[in-house]
DNA sequence: AGCACTTGGTTTATGTTGTACACAGTTCTA
DNA sequence: TAGAACTGTGTACAACATAAACCAAGTGCT
């Protein structure tokens, strides 16, 4: 059977991110391995941001050529999910957590506490739906998690939606915050008076009342102490978040039907 | 002065989007101006996704070389921040809604509504804060709604993050639901059955009870009727949001100082 | 009126990127 | 023992962002 390799193989993503490969009995030995390449690749990845993962740079880094690398993954695209999903290993739920909203609020911040580690992870486009083994994992444990409410499967669906879009929306900003300078390239200072600027001098106070009134107050200097990353902040949207979960679920439970 | 252009220099950035230049009066009259070119980028985009859209392709379709377009624009990355900027024209808060919840109900599904139509806007990376006239706008917008709350600037921001994380969110899903096989190459279908193979032969009931018994429930078939885009999921997520900064209000209202 | 200077658009060139393709060596199977 | 399946390499290519040098077109100063 022709191998026709590398038009986009949906079949082939998901066996590789399961890991799912009998090796093959008649070649010769494979000198590397795709553990090593991911591996390495997000080496690279933390050190320098996924903008310097060139398949150039990680096959260099293991003493290999540019091209060896496509005998394990199909495309730069699948090296880059691959990342993202061995980058993202998932403790289990500590077992002395009980209720949904402490296990709920554990598996965000466990969560963040990723996208804080590895922050390239969000600069990796999102072209399909997650389906490696850690995503699922974590997955399940959100859903486990909400399971005790009695809540539909679709509810509980549309809970997780809200809460890992907060999630990974307060770590882009962070990140975005954070990281410009390394991301543009320019000063953070630079950026710090370039954002001044536009608040002092284009924010018109007419038009923007409100924003302007927080400006004046202050409201904009809290700035960025280095690593206020799972701080405060967090927690202050997590627990709106999770209030808003539990008026759903007391709305539900009063208006269910006894089992 | 020497002007060393093209190291990213943040306020250049800013004026560009503020447009704020007085034309110059030296040189020859511009055959073009940044309206256009970011126009056109914006038309490209569109069409085709934020990957088409290269210095090389925007030239082309205005009938000029690519060089030219430096002229107007110091980098591609300036140009991304600019559509992203023009691509989202901010209405007004429309005058018969009174009420944060109303009004914030309103922002958020006017901003998904951006975000639909112009779905590329969610794979610019962001690699600053932003600071455009409209982003800006949008943001007092919110927090004008909120204004009425009593609460604190940094308790507004803080809801904000919330609220817009959780549109930004929504969307990013559902775009990627529903453009895989654009963005990905590989047919819609071929990703179907893909998942559900995942869900099927992958998921093992022991370590996934909960995804597992929601699967057989046949939770998952909803799938992606085409434009689902702002149907009830969204709503669902968004109220539940907006639930829990009511809960938010109402404690805090009850433990403010009388004014 | 003329000259310096600024600006706009083009041309040419450079380095980097992902990956297609053909090949040579290796290991197993028939 | 012939060949099929497989590995790693070398070469090649097209697309990309952008730097540098250049000329023509205007403006302002003297």
């Amino acid at each position: 059977m022709a191998t026709d390799n590398h038009r986009p193989e949906p079949n082939r993503t998901l066996e590789l991110l399961w890991g799912v490969q009998q090796p093959p009995s008649r070649g010769p030995k494979p000198a590397l391995s795709l553990r090593q390449i991911v591996d390495t690749a997000i080496a690279v990845a933390d050190a320098e941001g996924v903008g310097a993962v060139s398949m150039r740079r990680v096959a260099d880094e293991l003493g290999f050529t540019t091209m060896s690398l496509y005998r394990y993954v199909p495309s730069k695209t699948d090296l880059l999910e691959l990342m993202v999903e061995h980058a993202s290993e998932v403790p289990d739920v500590p077992p002395e957590l009980s209720g949904w909203r402490d296990k709920l609020r554990w598996w965000a911040t466990d969560t963040a506490q990723i996208y804080q580690r590895r922050r390239w992870a969000l600069d990796v486009p999102l072209n399909a739906p997650p389906m490696g083994p850690n995503q699922i994992k974590r997955m399940e444990q959100a859903l486990a998690a909400l399971d005790e409410t009695g809540l539909s499967g679709g509810e509980m669906v549309g809970i997780l939606v809200v809460l890992s879009g907060y999630v990974r929306g307060h770590a882009q900003l962070a990140t975005t915050l954070a990281d410009v300078e390394s991301r543009t390239g320019a000063s953070q200072q630079a950026w710090d008076t370039a954002y001044g600027r536009m608040l002092t001098e284009f924010v018109d106070p007419e038009r923007h009342p409100t924003l302007a009134r927080i400006v004046a107050e202050g409201g904009f200097e809290n700035g960025q102490d280095e690593d206020e990353w799972l701080d405060e902040d967090f927690g202050f949207g997590l627990e709106l978040v999770l209030d808003g979960i539990a008026r759903y679920v007391e709305r539900r439970q009063g208006s269910m039907s006894p089992e």
